[in-house]
RNA sequence: CGGGGCGUGGCGCAGUCUGGUAGCGCACCUGCAUGGGGUGCAGGUGGUCGGAGGUUCAAAUCCUCUCGCCCCGACCA
């Protein structure tokens, strides 16, 4: 959608924007800002490249890895352009803040970064270089952090709530930038890259990779038939399985072998239905970071058999499994050999009760962890991030200053980042149809398109075209004027491609009968509307 | 990083296997017609065939090297 015209790719991940685009992007900046003034931040600006030694202070110099464009100027010194500016400015903030009576503060920059991502995809969307609005905090005592990351969270809200965008703010994980408590807000949209859960009925809702995914209810159901052996040649996947077995896919367990902390294998078993969650699995005491399937010799080594028939029957390594794994009777399992498969199988009778804990994502219709009913999960786009930071920075990089007692404190921080660009191509993702974009009314480039049809040969047309404009900007309504000399369907088209949420039509066929034809972008029925009344008319539909 | 694909007028592509005058659609320019959902007819402008080297009488085409871009994957038995 953004074929627009709004940006044009200049290589992989940059992007130049071109005037439409440009205009929405800076209306996104200037919403923004405001609210940042309205909960005191200070704009500050901060240099785009850094040098490497503030990077090295922090330790993430090597931690941030490939994401960090480095490089050297003429003297061979080591740069880096900054993907986000933790460093800098704790390092204006250790230099400037000496006393407790400075604080709290926090400052803003609507900046350029650059982040050198594996594959950029999605156009804008993930670019390499791109606009983020980044705010940083600084406090004496965890009481004064919290206030000002609830002060954030409710200026964000309004951001996107002005923009006119429908969103969600979910629990998240802090990721490399550190620290404790962080919150993530989503536009949501079919395209998004992440998964976001909550729950009407109560006020619980995350990231999908932290959404706890509790038991289930009630008993287990009581073994049945006894445990038998059946053949599943060839057959590797539970899908697989479930069909040729004729069982329900929840019956029928998976047991992965991911690799161990320090060598070997640990087991992992889910339902055929759920999926491993990479954060929770990683989480267990003997599981290696990043999560990692063991090869197929250490399978063969640690089941006897190879991969795809693996159960925990008999499996003599150390097991977790998923708490609705571990709820279900007479399932069916891995046989630990070549083309065997186990059915029937129960807990407590056919093998050891299990060590049960969360270790798969949640899935639409779960229980809440909030206890207000079930789970809805939905695609979001991460468009702002706000983080409880601690001293992770203000230690590493020795910011502290004295207390009311005259002893030194590390300050405390909170950062917190609005993704411009990006907010730009999430309003697409999210409001467009077959035809083209739909802008929000707050984030529309133009508030009204004139489409004069006809218009270097019709003098009528083009004096009355050129009279709503003038009479429409001078009001200050920002007009977006067609006058190419371009056939009506070539105008029409690019009208409704531009998502400009009032359109007026002026053509000879209506002046005959004094009227000019008006049409809301989300409406399909254009309505006729006298010459005469058109400014006025356009103001009350533009104003509430 | 691994796998696959593509680089030929501004854009999208054919031509490459089998070496021999560089082509099509769109866009652009001119003229005429048309004028409410990407209009028609006619005539035009525009190309170091990604780059370098090699083979050959002759290279977009064959060989070697190189650069760029796109897609998929980076583990869920």
């Amino acid at each position: 959608m953004l074929r627009s015209g709004m940006v044009r790719r200049l290589a992989s991940g940059l992007f130049t924007w071109m005037p439409m685009g440009w205009r929405v992007a800076r209306i996104v900046e200037r919403v923004t800002r405001q609210e940042m003034e309205r909960i005191g931040a200070h704009e500050v600006l901060m240099p785009a490249v850094h040098p490497a030694e503030l990077w090295r202070e922090s330790g993430r110099w090597q931690d941030y890895g490939d994401l960090l464009l480095k490089m050297r100027d003429r003297g061979e010194r080591e740069y880096c352009f900054g993907p986000t500016h933790e460093e800098v400015v704790t390092d204006i903030a250790r230099r400037e803040l000496k006393s407790y009576r400075q604080l709290p503060v926090s400052f803003f920059q609507i900046q350029t970064k650059f982040r050198d991502e594996i594959r950029p995809r999605f156009g804008v969307m993930r670019a390499r270089e791109f606009i983020m609005k980044d705010s940083y905090s600084f406090h004496l005592g965890e009481d004064s952090l919290r206030d000002t990351y609830e002060q954030y969270r409710e200026a964000y809200s309004r951001v996107f709530e002005r923009l006119g965008l429908k969103y969600r703010v979910v629990q998240a994980d802090s990721g490399e930038i550190g620290g404790s408590r962080s919150q993530e807000f989503h536009v949501l949209a079919d395209s998004g890259e992440d998964l976001i859960v909550w729950c009407e009925g109560d006020d619980f809702a995350a990231n999908l990779e932290l959404a706890p995914a509790l038991p289930p209810d009630g008993e287990r159901v009581a073994p049945g038939a006894a445990m038998s052996e059946a053949r599943t040649p060839g057959m590797r996947t539970v899908r697989q399985i479930a069909e040729h077995l004729d069982r329900p896919l929840e019956d029928c367990l998976k047991t992965l072998l991911v690799k161990a902390e320090g060598g070997g294998v640990v087991a992992l078993v889910l339902c055929g239905h759920h999926e491993v969650n990479e954060l929770k699995a990683t989480g267990l005491p003997e599981v290696a970071k990043p999560l990692q399937l063991a090869n197929a010799q250490e399978v063969a080594q640690a089941a006897s058999s190879p991969p795809g028939f693996v159960g925990p029957v008999g499996l003599r390594v150390k097991t977790y499994v998923d708490h609705a794994a571990a709820h279900r009777g007479n399932f069916v399992c891995g046989g630990n050999r070549r083309d065997k498969h186990l059915v029937d199988v129960n807990w407590g009778r056919d093998l050891p009760e299990p060590e049960a804990v969360d270790l798969r994502n949640a899935v639409e219709g779960d229980r809440s962890p909030g206890g207000g009913g079930t789970l809805q999960i939905a695609r979001g786009i991460e468009v702002g991030h706000i983080f409880q930071l601690g001293d992770k920075y203000s230690r590493s990089m020795r910011a502290a200053v004295l207390d009311e007692n005259g002893a030194e404190q590390p300050m405390q921080m909170g950062c917190y980042g609005l993704g411009v660009t990006r907010t730009v191509a999430a309003a697409i993702e999210q409001n467009h149809d077959e035809r083209g974009i739909i802008w929000p009314e707050a984030m529309a480039p133009f508030s009204v398109v004139l489409v004069a049809l006809n218009i270097a040969r019709d003098k009528k047309v083009r004096a009355t075209a050129e009279q709503l404009r003038e009479s429409l900007r001078s009001r200050g309504i920002e007009v977006l004027f067609d006058d190419r000399d371009a056939s009506p369907g070539v105008k029409l088209a690019d009208a409704d491609l531009f998502g400009i949420p009032h359109r007026v039509v002026i053509s000879a066929r209506g002046l005959n009968q004094g009227t000019l034809e008006y049409k809301h972008r989300r409406s399909d029925k254009p309505e006729r509307l006298s010459a005469d009344e058109a400014t006025e008319f356009l103001q009350t539909q533009i104003e509430p």
